[in-house]
DNA sequence: ATATGTGAATTGATTCACAGCG
DNA sequence: CGCTGTGAATCAATTCACATAT
């Protein structure tokens, strides 16, 4: 596990993993930086460099085979074995991620989940039980959870957090559109679609088609 | 519009308006690099870096005015105008989205929604008609689409994107976990929850706690 | 002949120190 | 005096050229 990893790098690893899990499927057995760069829409060196991170992987003159260098992404980004989540916070967003069927095709499973609402604990959503949030530290140890999905109200998403935190589970995959603080050893990752919205927003303005006197649209000025 | 912007730069804008936004609301009318920093969990440098990109918002001695500083963002990210959305896809993630009530919060404006689905084409679905994805190009003329939002079965995604490029739509919220293809003029933003995930889990590996032979946990070896 | 792996060069981003202004 | 704004320095990431292996 080689320290000093761009993060981008590992966010090409994860699009490398996809393109080689399709190659796979489609019955393609050899393939090159060439042909990754194409798909991950980067340049060949990228890819090479990227691997390099990690070791050696291919044949000079012939390239990766797709099923042996599937294999070293699955172990180099941790998919090779079956991890624990839980969903912290079962509103709209917790109750479709829970019900989300593709995530046990990726070795993630979902154990358990948590919302301090009385009228949810204990109702069964999206095939799990919902625990008290009081209930995380405890059910954490019990269920071994090693993810929380962060999936509360805005304003809760600190207090939770800190329950999380002290229940033992180091990765955080927060889906709240606020910072989390976290001591070092809890590794947090976002997903805010409004802040994506918000980025293409700044890039397309300027770009976005101009409508003329006429009606006919055309070209930003 | 200057030049040459990291892209982190932007995600940090976001996040600073998010604050401001925040704060504003609290009835603070004045804040500082300092303030900015700790909300989003970089470094006050980084702040005003950020800033000089675009210009000089702050007064030396005694900071930003909250309100100005705010109203400044939301110009330089282009959220002072209406953006109109399409949602392309209407699954269970385009039904969702349809659903959010927040967007107009925003100024982002759901205009319409499109699926290849008879069965779904003339029915309304989280308050919009849905329309045949065929009729992208004529309907985005006449209602003025800014955005797609591409909420399409993975293997859809490109032929669904060449339709959205084709009618001149320039930005794309792309919820597909795959690179789709767009000329330079069309700016992608990507949201992509498993990759996320996966990246979660590439940076705990290691660290997951450990269960000794007793059934404690103790840290990681 | 061909495509990988990698050190060197370049480009880009962040950090810093302090000059500049209120 | 305090806090912003910014050029210079450091640090990091990407690009490239080519040596290397099959």
């Amino acid at each position: 596990m080689p320290k000093g990893v761009p993060s981008a790098t590992v966010s090409r690893l994860v699009t490398y993993l996809r393109v080689l899990t399709d190659l796979e499927r489609a019955g393609v057995s050899r393939t090159s930086s060439d042909i990754l760069a194409t798909e991950a829409q980067v340049t060949a060196f990228q890819v090479r460099k990227d691997l390099a991170y990690f070791g050696s992987f291919g044949t000079r003159g012939s390239g990766y085979s797709v099923h042996g260098l599937r294999q070293e992404l699955r172990r180099i980004l941790g998919l090779t074995r079956p991890w624990r989540v839980a969903i912290v916070g079962m509103g709209r967003l917790g109750q479709a991620l829970a019900d989300f069927p593709q995530l046990g095709e990726f070795d993630f499973e979902l154990v358990a989940a948590f919302d301090v609402d009385e009228q949810k604990v204990g109702k069964v959503l999206g095939g799990v039980e919902v625990r008290h949030t009081d209930e995380l530290a405890r059910a954490a140890a019990d269920l071994d959870i090693d993810i929380a999905f962060l999936t509360v109200p805005t304003p809760a998403a600190q207090a939770a957090t800190d329950k999380v935190v002290a229940a033992g589970i180091v990765g955080i995959l927060n889906f709240v559109p606020t910072v989390v603080s976290t001591p070092p050893e809890v590794w947090v990752e976002t997903v805010d679609f409004l802040a994506a919205l918000k980025r293409l927003a700044y890039y397309i303005k300027g770009r976005a088609p101009v409508i003329d006197e006429s009606g006919v649209k055309v070209g930003s000025t």
